[in-house]
Order: structure tokens, then sequence, then C-alpha cells
DNA sequence: ATAGTCTTATGGTAATACGATAGCGATCTG
DNA sequence: CAGATCGCTATCGTATTACCATAAGACTAT
């Protein structure tokens, strides 16, 4: 995916970053440097450097260098980070955090839809739930649709900060539906309960909706586990003693 | 607040779009009279515009300038967003969609909390509710205390993203308070549910502490809707406490 | 030990040229 | 003549280059 200069230095900075290429804490090669490595002039990099301080990734200073901040610092809501974060492996930590908040956000988001849902949003979250349905029985990008459902609800949340989170919890979904859409006919078992969803939400019943959201999430929840068991030993991340209770 | 040139102007454009200057899907004058308004060289301009891009506030492209992008498309968990927003003057959506959040992830994250919370986490909150106290009996700066015990219970939590709210959250948060502790004893009513939520974490009782935190935001609800019902015609307002405290 | 300086990184300015595109207008066609 | 298409152009952002300022760690001489 070919940008322009300035995107794709900040892609490669950003990847780099994420993935861990320069340790925490741990200097970043210096704006000369980096513009020869990269074949691009000092602006494109100095610009570049900015955006990735904006995202809270990196910090710089005069002398100190351009040092990379730890990871709890950094804007992971940002649509470009989570980007990164896929690209450059998606760590069970991650993903375990991904889980977490949307057991948390999802059956609240589809309370307040259920509530506060205008027809337009219906009508949206209507035809994401039909692109599902035809790509199940005629052929078709479930996925999409499937991410296009969920991101639907949220929006029917009509909370500015809800609303936020689909672009995070949609890298969560993709992963978890790459998975289930490929072994069994995951799709196929997952379609009533969505459809249920969506009838409690046309419905206004909050509390129906969400005990259909947590069906579905449950039902994604086994998937989810067996990545998390065969990726425990991938690279990275210090986390407290609390997460020692797994081993 | 005087950083530097480069901070000062994305502060100030930051500012400046998310306060409405500019006009949604409106465009912000072009690099060359920027830099003759504020006095700054193109260089900062660009790199002001590039960060405000990382943030998601606005859009650029050749010929058709910068542009504002809608107000859901912005990064609002980002901690310079919120901050130029509660600078603009909190609106009552945003603060009422900042409340529902608050619902939403408190509760959540100090379930998580009570069961994995470590030592060290509770110490640093033990150490906030010491402040708070000594803050209501011998004086002090009890909201800087109180924030820092919230923010620790999402520490505690140990989960990226919840923790990445408690930014967002302060906002609500410093508001809310600022009301409660100018008007009756709002401090000293509520530390002993600040121990009960405290206590709860420590004895690893989820549900218990779960329990402690609705009573806790309950007791700030009605708090927030005299905000909401008063501000409701204003069109903004400046930090209350931090101004009357210099005056 | 400490004050002064030196070094080296980012921070900031300025001038210049390039590139992409929205929109206008000329041209061609039915 | 009406209308669509193509190409030009003005106007933005994009990118390069060179240069000076400033902050802060490191070094040194007292």
């Amino acid at each position: 995916m070919i940008k322009n200069v300035h995107g794709n230095t900040v892609d490669f900075l950003g990847e780099a970053v994420v993935a861990g290429r320069y340790t925490e804490g741990g200097v970043i090669p210096p704006e000369p440097v980096l513009c020869e490595e990269l074949g691009v002039s000092r602006t494109v990099v100095r610009e570049a450097i900015k955006s990735l301080v904006a995202k809270g990734l990196i910090h710089t200073g005069p002398k100190v260098g351009t040092r990379v901040l730890s990871a709890d610092q950094w804007n992971w809501f940002d649509a470009d980070v989570i980007a990164w974060q896929a690209k450059a492996g998606l760590t069970a930590e991650f993903i375990r955090d991904l889980q977490d908040l949307r057991r948390v956000v999802e059956p609240a988001a589809v309370r307040f839809a259920a509530t506060r849902a205008t027809l337009e949003d219906i009508a949206r979250i209507e035809a994401a739930y039909a692109g599902m349905k035809q790509a199940v029985y005629e052929g078709g990008d479930y996925i999409t649709f499937d991410l296009r459902f969920h991101q639907g609800l949220l929006a029917a949340s009509h909370n500015r900060m809800l609303v936020q989170m689909s672009k995070a919890l949609s890298a969560l979904l993709r992963t978890s539906f790459e998975l289930s859409t490929a072994k069994k006919d995951g799709p196929l078992s997952s379609l009533p309960m969505h459809r249920a969803v969506l009838d409690a939400v046309i419905a206004h019943n909050p509390v129906q909706a969400e005990k259909a959201i947590f069906a579905l999430i449950d039902s994604a929840h086994t998937d989810i586990e067996e990545i998390l068991t065969s990726r425990r030993r991938l690279p990275r991340v210090n986390r407290p003693a609390s997460e020692l209770r797994a081993a």
C-alpha cells in the first residue's frame, strides 16, 4: 500500500516502534541517520516524528534524543496504532485486553442502543445483517458485514466514547471471525444470535439485548481462548506478577 | 503555560478546532496565512497540522485545503483533545457521554482490580486515600488525590485499554469534584465510600467492589445533573476552581 | 566538588521547487 | 445547440535544502 512519503515514513517508524524494534526507553537513531536509512529528507522525518509524538508513542527532547515511551502511554484507540500492532502480530496480552474490553463495552453499548437507536441506525444494522445472511447462503465477504454489524451497534449507542472503540474492537473481532469462519460453519450458527440482538434493539428491550450480545460474545470466547493458549509463548510483554497465575 | 513554539501552535490550532472556531467540513486558512497570523515559520505550522491529523481532528489534501473532520472521528481518548475540549467548555453532551462511560468503565475496572491488583497497586491507591484524608482534616489539595485514587483503580485493572480511559475520565471527575468540593462537605461524606471500594479490592471481592463504586458514582450523579441543567444555556465555561484559587 | 565550556541532539527559520487535484473552459460529438 | 469529455491551470499541500538557535548531557579545568 503506497501512499506518499510522509505516510510511508510514519508507518515505517510507527510499526518499528510498536513491534519493539527499538527497546523501550531506548533511543531511536537521530534524525540525520533516519534520513539516510529511509532515503528521505529531514523535514519528512521530523514531521513523521511529530505524528508519532502526537500518538503518544515517543518523546523527544534536545540532546536527549527520541525515546520510546512505555506501552501504556500510547494511544491504544488510535487506528494507526492498532493497525501497527496487528501487523506486528497480536500478542496474547493484547488480545486478552481487547476481549475484556469487549465484554465490558459491547453489552453496555447494546443497552444504550436499545433505548436510543434511531430508524437510520437500525436500517444500517439491518443492512449489515442482510449482507451477512447473503454471504452465508450465496457466498460473499462475511467478515466485512459482521464488522459493520457490530460497528452499527456501537454507533447506535450515540456515545462518542463508545463509538470510538469500534476501531479497536474491530481488530479483535477480525481475528476472532477469521478463526470461527475458517473452522466449523461458525457464520451459519452465529447468524441467529446476531438476529436476536438486533430484534431486541428494535424492540427497545435493553435487558434482552444485553443477554443476546453476551451469548454472542461467549460463543466467540472458546475460539479466542485457543489463540491465547497457542500464542502463549510469543515475544514480550512485561506484566506484573498477577499474570503468573495463568501459568 | 508557555512551552515552545510547536507546542503552542498545536495547542492554538487544536483548541480552535475543538472549540468550533472553524465550522465542520469547513476549511482552515492555508498554511501561509496561518504562518502570518501566528507569526511562526511554515515548518512549525506544517508540523502542527501533522499533529492534528495524527489526532484525527483534521484532514489535508492538495487543492482541497485543510478541512475539519466530524467530531466523531476525533481521538476522544487523546489527552490533548480532552484538554482542549475542557478549555473550550465542556458541553452537556460531552459530560453526558463521559458519565455514561464512567458507569460502564469504572465498575468493570474495579472488578478486574479486585482480582488482579498487585501489592504496589494497592499501596499506590492507599497513598492516594491517605492524601484525601489528610486534605479533608488538615487541608490540602483534595482533588489531586481523589483523581489519583481513581487512576490507581484503573491502573490496577491491568488492562491497557481501561488504563487509557483514565485521562478522559479525569476530565469528568475533575468537574464533578470541583462542584461537590465547593458545595457541601462532599469530600468528608465521600471518604467512607472510597474506603469501602479500596477495602473490597484488598479483600479480592469483585462483587462488593462493584457495589461500592456504584454507590460512589451515584453520589456524584446528582451533582453532575445540576451542571447539565445549569450549563444547558451557557456558551462556554473555563475551569472554575483553578481560576478562583488564584483570585 | 563545581563552575564553565563544549558537544550534540532537537527546535526553529527561510527560500525554493515539485506534485497533485478541483474546477474551469475549450473542444469535440450527437 | 446541448452535453459530455478532455486538458489546462491556479492553488493548495508536499518535499528538499541549508542554516541558525537552544537545551541538556558530558567533559574539563580549577
